[in-house]
DNA sequence: CTTGTAATTGAAAACATATTTCATTTACAG
DNA sequence: CTGTAAATGAAATATGTTTTCAATTACAAG
């Protein structure tokens, strides 16, 4: 089981942030979504509920989970801002519908042996590496696919 | 030996585009460079000797060299869209440097086992990836690093 | 339960980046 | 050459993000 909204409320507080309405209604929107979301799209979903919460709080907020490294980073697709909570604390890399926007994780990472390799062969010392796969989730496969982020 | 601007002048007329005095300078300004450009910083070194070219048309500039599958995306670093004349035509990805830019190509990708497994794993039908590596070229490992970014 | 204070908030402005519009210029086929 | 469709640049517009600042609020301490 991975961070509830109540746990990350913790970590928070341990670094010195505190644990606001609205910080909590980010959480909410996206600790238990599948999707990537957008800044934006984070907005629409806290704000749908929230009325006057700002746009600049949800940047703010992500800006903090960031930080915490709650967050983790989607590229692919849109405009390479798509966030989703940090699902595995392990390293791991991520599956992305380019339909829905669906993301799985997934932990087995097979990079080692030519990163090395590259560091050999190129001189550089290399600190990280970006992986993402792209491609169609089962319920976008479907001749009339209904995607997560059309529904409700 | 990769694409020059001029055989590039060829690709360009057999798509139905004219090669201008502008699209040269753009050619000439990001095909034998190492490292990954902004379309601003693209506009700046164009700019240098040719005042008066507009932003727009470095933009525009763009977009067809991508749409002639000519271009290459970066995404780590700054804002993810450092952009980069393709150099191998087959499949291929990219070692970063965080320091100046500079990019090296490598072709040995070795994700089809790890995409097959995935795609078994998770029903989705994967239909490409992106792969980049970070680290810090032999440059920017020195003492005191003089990164090709910031020189000249 | 107060109270004090530093953290947080939202509106607005500022900033950065990218795209559209349109009148003028230009490449190049014929 | 010439005609014409493509391309250009200035300006306007759109989109996305950050900064500023006065008002509000979380929460530690009493
Ligand atoms: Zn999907
Ligand atoms: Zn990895
Ligand atoms: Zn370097
Ligand atoms: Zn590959």
């Amino acid at each position: 089981m991975g961070l509830t909204p109540y746990k990350i409320a913790g970590l928070l507080k341990q670094r010195g942030y505190r644990m606001t309405l609205q910080r909590r209604a980010v959480l909410d929107a996206i600790a238990r979504t599948e999707e990537y979301l957008s800044p934006a799209s984070i907005y629409e979903k806290v704000a749908r509920k929230n009325p006057g919460i700002g746009l600049v709080t949800v940047y703010r907020t992500l800006e903090i989970l960031a930080d915490l490294g709650l967050l983790c980073k989607v590229h692919t697709g849109g405009n390479c801002r798509g966030y989703l909570m940090s699902r595995p604390s392990e390293h791991h890399h991520h599956v992305v519908c380019s339909g829905c926007g669906r993301v799985v994780d997934f932990t087995d990472c097979v990079l080692d042996e030519l990163e090395k390799k590259l560091s050999r062969g190129t001189g550089f010392k290399l600190e990280n590496h970006l992986l993402e796969f792209v491609g169609r989730c089962p319920d976008c496969q479907k001749p009339s696919p209904v995607p997560v982020a059309a529904q409700q």
